[in-house]
RNA sequence: GCGAGAGUGGCGGAAUUGGCAGACGCACCAGACUUAGGAUCUGGCGGGUAAAACCGUGGGGGUUCGAGUCCCCCCUUUCGCACCA
């Protein structure tokens, strides 16, 4: 074992050229379409992980690349775990950017789409993930959009799927309708600039409220999603328990004995209601105004108020405007007659619109009642108080829950809480009112006035009306050749052979729906499709579902949170309800990686600080493109993309690769006798090296080995710090060149060589998988690197027999020691006090106190 | 305004449980090898000092033998929500 190793001379051309390596890789895996196939398998255990698909919108961005590295990174190490790994791909390919790059191409949506596809498809080849192309999913072609449909038609027998006339939301620039989650602070979420118009239209709703209760609930199972998302889906859902209460109009309005029904949280403080206030926009208006031109116009006002201030963004902030309409409404508790308004702060969508002011106890409604001198009677005290303050009045408004009433008739003295449940069990008895939950979250509008997309299978029949298609008849195809413009209305119905059809229940002329669906129907259940992607007789085999979910790990851009995630929510629980699948929710562990960010923005093409993925891996190879992303950041957090980072991981593959060029498996067979090497590592244990004593560099750096597998194994399986798990791997090679005379000498043995190239090639497949494969076969290896073990360390060996620990004098450090690992309290306190360093610092003071941790330091008080 | 996260060298970031602050990488400096170096290898690199001392994790207080880490107050910043009755 002690003879000379050979050292290959150092020509030019040893400089790692990840491009013809990675080349070489990407032919022979091209050769093997199935290497990443996985089959549902009654006894292995599964994995399941995917990232969001993209839409293909023509190239990656740096966004994707990190978001699949991470994927790709953990299905390949769950490969080499042992597991049977799903890890598929596909494209959120229906949408409006097809439509507008037509007019501006004039190039039809279905062929720009598909050349995107196959454009990014390359370009996820080239970047190496390893995914099963079987089961790619296409959203935007027949035998995927069919289900989409089938799914409408199941949704619509259930009642689920309705049409309905509403206030909806418009955008003028994508000319089409947009649901309530698709705007972002009164903007559209594709036009940040665009302020969401409201129109009266008919159209398509999917009854995601019918789920509410439990998509709320369920948020609690999800222990593997972070909090932050939990806790947006929760506001969005926004579940608030009251009161409503009818306050009587007394016969002024409409039919005698019409009621104006309020929501109120706090039905406790409605003896000191003075006012009732409505939306501009609630129904009961029209018939207040009647002729009345003055109202008729200030009403319009108020609307175009809330208009200007939702467009300017500061909704939150209108000044409060508010009109008498000069009717008086009955509050049934206590038989007061008050005033109704119309205000500007009151909001048709939320509650019923209307609400009872109750100003000494509200602080919109005080403020309100400041402005246009209403009364503000106070009703609720803080009940803490001392017996003989309480007749203090707090400084109103005073707003909290936990006070008593007084001057609240026969409710009077009650707790808040008490007089919430006495009053509305009151309510409820006397027939003017109910308890009640209102939600934020509204029924999913899916009407969507656009070309590009799934057909709605419905037909409007003059003889029968609203008709649903047959499942056999499905899929309704997209046409092609359809003129696209963004003007006035569906593109659809311009299509004569589209549009006319016959009606399925009685044969005669009928139209067919021409919107089409919003795209997140696609992409709310498109992971199930990839279980079973190739069935044209269901959307998917029910046994698969069963196997494969729920999704073990799903990875993409916590911009999701709402929209995506929660239609795909509430698609599981319609789809369960169903009886097709078992699963309450589609995803075990959720993981929102953080954005990509370059100069301390966003990468945008407005500010010029793109960074093309295309352009990185014809630079410094696909190996150093992702490996970059994973070692800049941890990928919770944003990342800052810098050129010159990525030139040092290429810097450090080159490194590694020299490595075996070095020491190669010929020069390290020459200097050993036969038979030394073992054999392909089939077990990944570590081949025995107990023959002969370790010189210490050998034992050190087999040490460093082990420590660096153990780390990088706990960070695979935990928090996913891919970047420290690089800095590991660096350590370790740098211990490897540091050691450089010990390979020289012979000190190091060809067996030892041997594993640490072998755990050096695993060690780094996961997260570059080309360099690493090669490196496998530099290693001696023939066997596939994608499933071989995942590399085990030894604690004996990673132990370390020696270590430092550092001595404070009053909590600063004053010298370092050197003991054995296994020194007891005692041996460290006399190596401290023995350290001349220490024994300057506590010379001529008085040591007060000894603190020794074990393995950790040794702290000397003294005076 | 409410909620959640973040703030550490010139830069990206380490420090997993309260225990050597700055791992690893970049940039920079020096050296080696070289016809050459935008290759490679070696060393240095928070401030401060001749060397020490000392000072350093946004600011201020506190708990502790010991605080980047825990507690209180404040500042900055990112994200989400925002008249939700």
């Amino acid at each position: 074992m002690n003879l000379e190793i050979k050292t290959v001379s150092t020509p030019r051309d040893e400089r790692y050229n990840a491009q013809a390596v990675e080349q070489k890789w990407s032919e022979r895996w091209r050769s093997n379409s199935s290497l990443y196939a996985a089959e549902a398998h009654p006894t292995k255990p599964k994995y399941y992980v995917l990232e969001m698909l993209p839409y293909p919108s023509g190239a990656l961005h740096m966004g994707h690349v990190r978001n699949y590295a991470i994927g790709d990174a953990l299905a390949r190490y769950m490969w080499m775990s042992g597991y049977n790994v799903l890890h598929p791909m596909g494209w959120d390919s229906f949408g409006l950017p097809a439509e507008n790059a037509a007019i501006k191409n004039n190039t039809p949506p279905r062929q720009w789409t598909l050349g995107n596809i196959a454009a990014m498809k390359k370009q996820m080849k080239r970047l190496g993930f390893a995914y099963d192309w079987s089961r790619e999913v296409t959203t935007c072609l027949p035998d995927y959009y069919r289900w989409n449909q089938w799914f409408f038609l199941k949704l619509y027998e259930a009642g689920l799927a309705y049409r309905k006339k509403s206030r909806v939301n418009w955008c003028p620039q994508c000319a089409t309708v947009l649901a309530n989650e698709q705007v972002v602070g009164g903007m559209c979420w594709r036009h940040e600039d665009q302020p969401v118009e409201q129109r009266e239209l008919e159209q398509w709703f999917l009854r995601i409220t019918k789920y509410a209760d439990e998509l709320l609930r369920d948020l609690d199972k999800l222990q593997g999603w972070p909090e932050k998302v939990r806790t947006m889906q929760q506001n969005w859902i926004g579940r608030s328990e009251g009161t409503q209460v009818d306050f009587d109009l007394g016969g002024t309005v409409g039919a005698a004995g019409s009621t104006i029904s309020v929501f109120t949280t706090r039905v406790d403080t409605i003896y000191g209601a003075t006012s009732i206030q409505l939306a501009p926009q609630h129904p009961i208006i029209s018939d207040m105004i009647g002729r009345d031109a003055a109202l008729r116009a200030q009403v319009e006002e108020l609307i175009a108020q809330q208009r200007r201030a939702r467009e300017t963004g500061d909704i939150g902030n209108i000044e409060k405007h508010g009109v008498f309409t000069g009717r008086l409404a009955k509050n049934p508790f206590n038989g007061e007659a008050i005033p109704v308004w119309v205000a500007n702060y009151i909001l048709m969508d939320y509650g019923t619109g209307a609400i009872m002011s109750v100003p000494a106890h509200d602080e919109r409604d005080y403020e309100f009642a400041k402005k246009y001198g209403l009364e503000i009677r106070l009703v609720i005290l803080p009940s803490n108080m001392d017996e003989e303050e309480t007749m203090t009045a707090p400084p109103l408004p005073y707003t909290p829950i936990d006070g008593m009433l007084v001057n609240s008739g026969e409710f009077s003295m009650l707790s808040c809480a008490d007089a919430i449940k006495k009053m509305t069990q009151r309510a409820e008895e006397k027939g003017f009112g109910k308890a009640t939950v209102t939600y934020r979250l509204k029924d999913w509008g899916i009407s969507r006035q656009r070309y590009w997309g799934t057909p709605i299978p419905m037909v409007y029949c003059d003889k029968d009306g609203l008709v649903a298609l047959n499942e056999k008849d499905l899929p309704v195809i997209l046409p092609d050749n359809v003129p696209i413009t963004l003007a006035g209305g569906s593109p659809l119905a311009s299509v004569p052979e589209f549009l006319n059809t016959t009606c399925p229940k009685c044969g005669g002329p009928a139209r067919r729906e021409t919107d089409t669906m919003d795209t997140f129907v696609d992409s709310s259940w498109y992971f199930y499709r990839y279980a079973d992607a190739r069935n044209d007789k269901a959307p998917f085999d029910g046994a698969k579902i069963d196997y494969w979910f729920p999704i073990d790990q799903y990875i993409g851009g916590v911009e999701h949170a709402i929209l995506h995630l929660i239609y795909s929510r509430f698609w599981t629980k319609f789809m369960r309800d169903m009886g097709l699948i078992k699963n309450d929710e589609p995803v075990q562990r959720l993981f929102t990686q953080g954005m990509v960010i370059k100069d301390g923005a966003k990468m945008s093409k407005n500010l010029g600080n793109v960074v093309s993925p295309d352009e990185m891996v014809a630079r410094y190879g696909a190996d150093a493109t992702r490996m970059y992303s994973l070692f800049a950041a941890p990928p919770d957090r944003d990342l800052d993309w810098q050129e010159s980072g990525i030139e040092g991981i290429q810097r450090f593959l080159g490194r590694v690769y020299r490595f075996y060029l070095k020491y190669s498996v010929e020069t390290r067979l020459d200097a050993a006798p036969a038979g030394s090497v073992p054999p392909s590592g089939e077990t990944g244990q570590a081949p025995s090296l107990q023959a002969e004593p370790l010189s210490n560099e050998a034992r050190a750096l087999q040490r460093k080995l082990h420590q660096t597998i153990k780390r990088v194994t706990s960070d695979f399986q935990g928090r996913w710090h891919f970047n420290t798990c690089i800095a590991a791997i660096m350590e370790l090679v740098n211990d490897i060149y540091g050691a450089e005379t010990a390979f020289t000498d012979g000190r190091i043995p060809s067996s030892l060589i041997g594993e640490l190239q072998r755990d050096i090639a695993l060690l780094l497949a996961p997260m570059a998988p080309y360099i690493s494969h090669e490196l496998w076969e530099m290693a001696g290896e023939t066997s596939n690197l994608l499933k071989a073990p995942w590399p085990k360390y030894e604690a004996a060996l990673a132990a370390e027999d020696e270590i430092e620990i550092p001595v404070q004098v009053n909590g600063k450090l004053r010298g370092l020691i050197v003991v054995s690992s296994e020194a007891g309290d005692g041996d460290l306190e006399r190596a401290a006090l023995a350290d001349a360093k220490v024994q300057a610092a506590i010379a001529g003071k008085q040591v007060v106190k000894k603190i020794v941790v074990p393995k950790k330091m040794v702290n000397i008080v003294v005076r």
